[in-house]
DNA sequence: TCAAATACCAACAGAAAAGGTCGGGATTAT
DNA sequence: ATAATCCCGACCTTTTCTGTTGGTATTTGA
């Protein structure tokens, strides 16, 4: 169970925006030569996060990226979850229709509790706190 | 982030053995044919639980395989571990040489974060837990 | 002693996901 | 206009997942 490049770099990209709040828009390149990621991988890790409605992108010269909303209001489970789809570790819980032998399973419910820990976890740590610590560490 | 079905046979097939704790071992194609997985899949899977030290194998006919210790002394973090490798998220924490940046790194100190979360949840559950609540449920 | 039941193992194969690249189009400040 | 920028679909390569196949070794029991 490894976390994916894509959500390491997506992570990274919204740190690096949340340390960056000025009021002019951050563009691409600078995150990717700054960061030192793949330029047009991360485009398509930004389009997902834009998707996720938790930045916003200007499109045309000086244009570029930033948060939405404050970093305070961005858990890093939004951010994981606008990555990687909803964080659901198995896809027969009852939310999705089950399966067959729902009920009687025992491990359902060790995945369901997984399930909490990491939602709890990642729901948890906002991308202010991650931003602050960076900068004083 | 989805669990691997490997993981779900395992964790399956080893609540399936903790309830035949008779003394005869279980045969691989009764676990297989009772629990609906494929054989030679679960084959594989359990020669991992078997190497991780958490089933013994007797060989020959009447042979099979057992708990290599009491239900209540495994927990599902074991069995992940067996299956799965380490549980750890990312290849960039002190352990394992680290990163470039590191230390001033922000990300690390979530993944770090999320590695305690689930491998407390996991490690808190113990086999025997699933298993009884298999039968009362 | 021989057949049946079993575990063990290495090699292969198809499908899917991860990780990334490329080329071109649309938009906007200057 | 032009350069900077985002947008997007198509493609590619490598790795991992999910198995399968075929054969070997071991043990029991008739």
């Amino acid at each position: 169970m490894r976390i994916s490049s894509r959500c390491e770099y997506g992570l990274r990209a919204m740190i690096y925006l949340a340390r960056s709040e000025r009021d002019e828009p951050v563009p691409l390149t600078q995150i990717a030569r700054r960061e030192d990621m793949p330029t047009a991988f991360l485009e398509r890790i930004l389009a997902r996060l834009r998707e996720g409605g938790l930045v916003a992108s200007t499109r045309g010269a000086s244009g570029g990226y930033r948060l939405s909303r404050p970093a305070g209001a961005i858990s890093v489970g939004d951010i994981v979850t606008a990555i990687e789809g909803p964080l659901s570790l198995v896809g027969c819980l009852p939310d999705e229709g089950g399966c067959a032998r729902a009920g009687s399973c025992a491990s359902q419910r060790v995945w369901r509790r997984l399930d909490d820990a990491i939602s709890g976890a990642l729901g948890d740590i906002s991308l202010e706190e991650l931003s602050v610590e960076a900068i004083t560490t």
